[in-house]
DNA sequence: AATGCTAGATTATATTACAATCTTAATCAA
DNA sequence: TTGATTAAGATTGTAATATAATCTAGCATT
């Protein structure tokens, strides 16, 4: 609990985004909002502005605000601004590798990584694959970088597409992984990045073609 | 005149951080601003939650909100994060610059560039390095990077460093510049994106030793 | 002198009631 | 079918009011 109204239904609506409860497109109106936390027009008013300044919402004039949505733009877009932020991140953590006891942390990831990424439970994947994100931010050791990095990445993260991965690329991704660890190890950072990039490719190819075919099957996605 | 009187606050305020008129630290005070705008408390705290979300504003619950401010630390790395996103643009900008009409505009954009950045009015010499930007985000074709790009450069040409610099730094900049407009037109983007991420090594040293001098001259900016 | 405390002023937070405006979709007429 | 009208739903904005948190100044204690 927060000690505003306001910092209360903000958190609420953005877990409620990152969560996928909260599709793409969905509308969000003021007055049921204000029933649904049974509070006043106001503090549900200023929540939806935060949220669109934070870039969670889309908002109109006049119409109003609703989950921002993406199609296969967008999705494109989203992965060609992780493979400069994360591509980055990559390179930094590379050049950092030597300081503090960031090696040992890596180490520790690779083994967590290689246990437990091709788990059944796919949470559990997608997880741990968070985690390997968030040691990298820390060795990159700039805290700015990561939270863009973490604003322009939630809405890959969430959506079913990403509980759709097959088995191979899964297993393909943790390969990628493997190599960027060890670039990283070996504090080359031209490579480092070299390889988040491509990786990154990678799995937005993947991710695309996961689109297809749940669109091809009926479901709708806005 | 936008639509609403929200959004004209927004827009107000965000002009009054950007053009300097509010210093980092500066408290905003919801009674005075709307006795100032002439409007009633719920659009100033609407306009205010929006511009927290965007970063203009510090805001702490039950205190208010405040113009952020930032040191060395934030510099550097807001700086680093530049380097990541505009190197990437830069990249993007070289790889499609043999499209449509992109080359004559970038040999457009390098003329005013070369006429016009050693101006003597220091608004015209920074609008037409935004201008430089911008062109660079279009042939680059990628609207999310220029919204993460923008959203991370804002605190930075603000303020009333970037009025501080001396001609020789200027004309260094501008020669930096010319290289990477070279560059992509050459369609080179590896080099372009090295010499992209050099320019702003450069210009974050130089932002740097800016904010000591003023700093040592008594000047307080939070 | 430094610290702690209290009272009052300031500011933020939130509700309620009301009115005006805009959008959208349904309805009705040409 | 098209186009105008209308009605409902939603956003936008004001104003008055009340409460709560925070800050500040002044006073007292150590």
């Amino acid at each position: 609990m927060s000690s505003t109204l306001v910092e209360n239904i903000i958190q609420a609506i953005r877990d409620e985004i990152r969560n996928g409860y909260l599709v793409a497109g969905q509308r969000l109106v003021v007055a049921e909002l204000s029933k649904k936390y049974d509070v006043s027009f106001g503090p549900v008013r200023e929540a939806i502005r935060r949220l669109a300044g934070e870039g969670y919402l889309e908002f109109v004039p006049h119409k109003g605000a609703s989950v921002k949505g993406f199609g296969e733009k967008e999705v494109r877009e989203y992965f060609a601004l992780r493979e400069a932020l994360e591509g980055y991140v990559a390179k930094l953590a590379a050049e950092n590798i030597h300081r503090s006891d960031y090696r040992e942390q890596m180490l520790a990831m690779q083994k967590v990584l290689n246990e437990q990424m091709l788990s059944s439970v796919i949470e559990t994947s997608i997880e741990v694959r968070q985690q390997f994100h968030d040691v990298m931010y820390v060795i990159a050791g700039n805290d700015l970088v990561k939270e863009a990095a973490q604003r322009y990445t939630f809405p890959l993260q969430r959506s079913a597409f990403s509980r759709q991965a097959g088995k191979e690329r899964i297993k393909a991704s943790l390969h990628e992984h493997n190599e960027i660890i060890d670039a990283i190890l070996a504090g080359n950072g031209v490579q480092a990045e070299r390889l988040m990039r491509s990786h990154l490719r990678n799995r937005a190819q993947a991710y695309l073609e996961m689109m297809d075919e749940l669109q091809q099957s009926g479901d709708n996605v806005a």
